[in-house]
DNA sequence: CGCTATTATGAAAGCGCTTTCAGCAACCAC
DNA sequence: GTGGTTGCTGAAAGCGCTTTCATAATAGCG
């Protein structure tokens, strides 16, 4: 093994270069290239002739340090690779795209030992504004970048109640109650498995506050044992549903608070060979890409997720241009009946 | 509409802040917060306690120009919110996240008409290294970079043949060959549809010829008309299919070069009427992971997206680290047999 | 006890840019 | 011809950090 000695890129021309060649100041170089004054026409083209011959572009921090702007607006999320982060990723980025600034994405495992700045590594000192994705930063770091005036809007999540950060999220209730609605009294069903999401995951504990007021509302009983709990992923889907199984538990549907789960529940209930929808009825929330082709068709509630991405990404951007849109954003969803809840192919 | 006042962030404070309430010099702050030289304890106390009143975070634009380093690896993307992307940037983020390193992802629906450096948002001004995603970047631009030494690595896509830039892919030969070969000689299928990837994708590319061999390889014979063209899309799939059926073309198995389209391809049989296995056998590419849970379950070859993404950072992080590793790492795949090329669950 | 190592600290010079400010022509009207 | 514009340009002061380099204070040693 050899040492590890430092690469030494070669060195990137610089401003100063620019102006060396083309026989001007570095101030007249900025100028041209940022147009923020006249400059002759005869300046202007050595100017751009150096900066071409010399394959010059600016040095990023360096802009960034002099007009104290980083331009660019951070994306943390809890953890990444989630499929439902594709068609969100997808929204934030469109709207990020057509605007002046970069997008800085990063799963927050955090490592508590570490030193503030680096425990959140995309922050205050690196960007401009953030989007903070439910359950990827602590309640503390949020009040204090709140505090500063850090422009942020929240994904799926209301910040602590003492304060009003902007957000979007879902209308989990009436995409929620029709699901329900249709279980009971089109499908017949009274004994539902409601699979959780995440500890504290605010999204899914409305969603479950809706599910039980539904129940009710339709005299279906509220059963406790029924309830489990998930972490929006395949494998906790798939776990949870093991449990009941294991446990006897009696269940004539599972209503899982996202297609992800429903995936796993699908593969537990096949395993223990139970049909679905004849056994089990199935019903997810989020309509991801595939739940159209999964065996059988999932009937979901479908939450426009990019819609999400794009509608909060441009809310922060619109902050950052020193607007005040309205703080909070709830996105209408929608039943989509496929065949998992018991409804046959028309 | 008020007139879009700049927003007044309150203003962060400062290193000199810092070191004016600690009584101490920059330097000593900058010593303490970075542990480059020994300060006595007294001081070193005061520092820290100043940096927690005042909540300071050092400014990373200005930290970065001072040390001529970004810590920050780029990750281009052609497009983003591809369900393929999920793992990869799960495997990317793991990377990196271990480092002392920051991942800034851009998809580049590039705008060739902007300013060179606008027109590559994430390049060498503001990166250390970039993971290039194949298709997101002009083979100009990537000899550019590759000329000034800057760390690439490229993600399934070996670069211009040319240079020698670091990559990784898959082995996508072997995998290839078993798909076919069972779909030729368990299943007796002699008219497979080949559905491409897009235009100038080298994994297809790849793909596509090792399918042409396999198929002479096994005496079935290739025919032209059975080419279709998708482009890594659950509606490009689609509407590739919907094609050849209205050609009246017939065919009794289809290739996709990815589960996407596998996903399109199922939707525009099952709507013409056609029954998968048992009119047309599928195989698809990539194991995603809702490919099990298709109806029917996806019989394709499992890639190790995850493992590329992990394998791709990491090579550039040892590359940044001085190191000069392997150039090329092909990962293996592995055909996994469901149902849809016409076995039947054991 | 004088003289050299050693250590902790501060001053100051950058890093590569933007931006204010002042200067210098050339121009205009009177 | 003056005085005042106007238009273009360069010098220089930052932006908030890191990192020499110098210096003062302390320790080590014969």
């Amino acid at each position: 093994m050899t040492t590890t000695t430092v690469r030494k890129p070669k060195p990137r021309p610089t401003i100063s270069d620019v102006a060396r060649l083309a026989g001007v100041s570095i101030s007249t170089v900025s100028r041209v290239l940022n147009d923020t004054a006249p400059v002759s026409e005869d300046v202007e083209q050595r100017v751009r002739n150096a900066v071409e011959m010399l394959n010059f572009t600016p040095h990023a921090a360096a802009r960034n340090l002099a007009v104290r702007k980083t331009y660019t607006v951070g994306l943390l999320l809890p953890e990444v690779g989630n499929n439902f982060f594709a068609p969100l990723l997808r929204g934030v980025e469109n709207a990020v795209r057509s605007s002046e600034y970069q997008l800085l994405v990063h799963a927050s495992l955090r490592t508590p030992d570490d030193a503030p700045w680096r425990r959140t590594p995309v922050g205050e000192h690196n960007t401009d504004g953030m989007l903070v994705f439910v359950g990827s930063v602590e309640e503390e770091d949020l009040l204090r970048a709140h505090q500063r005036d850090f422009p942020m809007v929240l994904l799926f999540f209301r910040g602590p109640s003492s304060v009003n950060i902007p957000w979007v999220g879902f209308d989990n209730r009436t995409g929620l109650c029709q699901a329900v609605e249709h279980l009971v009294t089109v499908h017949q069903r009274r004994r539902i498995v409601y699979l959780r999401g995440p500890v504290g995951n605010a999204d899914s504990e409305e969603r479950e506050s809706a599910f039980c007021e539904t129940l009710e509302r339709l005299g279906a009983p509220i059963l406790p044992e029924l309830f489990a709990r998930g972490n929006y992923s395949a494998q906790g889907g798939e776990i949870a549903i093991q449990e009941l199984l294991a446990r006897s538990i009696d269940f004539d549907a599972v209503f899982t608070g996202d297609d992800e789960s429903a995936t796993g529940v699908m593969a537990a209930l096949r395993r223990a060979g139970r049909r679905i929808p004849e056994d089990v009825a199935l019903v997810g929330f989020d309509d991801l890409p595939f739940s159209a082709h999964l065996n059988p068709p999932l009937t979901t509630v479908r939450a426009p997720i990019e819609r999400a991405g794009f509608s909060a990404a441009n809310k922060l951007l619109s902050i950052l241009a020193g607007e005040t849109p309205e703080v909070a954003t709830r996105l209408p969803v929608e039943l989509v009946i496929r065949q998992s809840c018991g409804c046959v192919r028309q």
